[in-house]
DNA sequence: AATCCCACCAACCGCCACCTC
DNA sequence: CGAGGTGGCGGTTGGTGGGAT
């Protein structure tokens, strides 16, 4: 069932959706939206809203949801920031690498990258290498790397089960939060988070199935001031340079010589 | 105290592949 | 089959905060 079926009658008539020329629609989201910072508001508008309805059309679903936004901002918005499965707060050792030999894999293709590290985003990844692991890892010429070719492979259903949990068109549910996530009973600190806005506002959540949650993650807010930065190289991640006894980007540079890659 | 500089990162933009009509 | 719409991706920008001068 469309999102739309289940608004009100009031709504309906108020919904120009169904009559309004799909060009039109374009040239007016284009024109008079919002740009910049989202404000607490406008998160909790698009978080309620896909609670409610999942995600449906991106196009459409700002003029519903009540926001002065594009489509794309809103997805932007939402897979950065709002999914309640977006891990915050600082990278572990073990995702620095990841990425790390990730990169040294696959290139420049963040969103490929991203699937190897559960929580985090493509633009996260992408950040944190030209801010931290570009410079400290003194490559040069990566901006103007030659964009690696896209390669967009048929998704299949098992594929498309993480992104469609939130934009169930055939059922009434909710969210199911992240249904990969083998341990049912332990969540993070975001799906705490999410869970108590949801039990707020008296918004149904089906399946969830959880009896007594664990937070798997503590508050990313006091990891973030927390952290301690690495007296030995300056690293404000915790300790690479204590990794298996070697310097970090030293190993780093061995593994890279070794594999005789050219990527740069 | 004021100004400058720089790092960080959220958000925007343009492009492209896929989908739908 | 083609045109237009949509979503996803990577590159880039600009606002902000903190440190240096």
């Amino acid at each position: 069932m469309f999102p739309q079926q289940r608004l009100k009658s009031v709504e309906l008539v108020v919904n120009l959706f169904t009559i309004m020329p799909r060009v039109q629609l374009h040239q007016q989201q284009s024109t008079n939206m919002k740009k910049g910072a989202w404000s607490p508001e406008e998160d909790q508008k698009l978080k309620s809203y896909i609670m409610k309805f999942g995600i449906w059309n991106w196009s459409h679903m700002p003029k519903f949801a009540g926001l002065s936004r594009t489509g794309k901002s809103c997805r932007l918005r939402w897979m950065n920031y709002l999914r309640p499965d977006v891990k915050r707060g600082p990278f572990t050792m073990e995702e620095v690498e990841i990425v790390i030999k990730s990169y040294q894999e696959l290139g420049n293709r963040w969103s490929a990258i991203a699937k190897r590290l559960p929580g985090r985003t493509d633009n996260e990844i992408k950040n944190f290498f030209h801010t931290h692991l570009k410079k400290q890892l003194g490559l040069k010429n990566v901006g103007s790397m030659k964009r690696t070719k896209r390669v967009v492979m048929k998704k299949d259903k098992d594929e498309n089960e993480m992104t469609n949990i939130y934009a169930d068109k055939s059922s009434t549910n909710v969210c199911n939060f992240s249904s990969e996530r083998i341990n049912a009973n332990i969540i993070t600190w975001e799906e705490n988070e999410m869970r108590d806005i949801v039990s707020s506002n008296n918004i149904v959540v089906d399946d969830m199935e959880i009896k007594e949650p664990v937070i798997l993650e503590s508050n990313p807010e006091i990891e973030k001031n927390s952290n301690v930065g690495c007296h030995l190289c300056q690293f404000e991640y915790p300790h690479p340079c204590t990794l298996s006894g070697l310097d970090f980007f030293h190993q780093f540079d061995v593994l890279w010589d070794a594999q005789h890659l050219a990527i740069f």
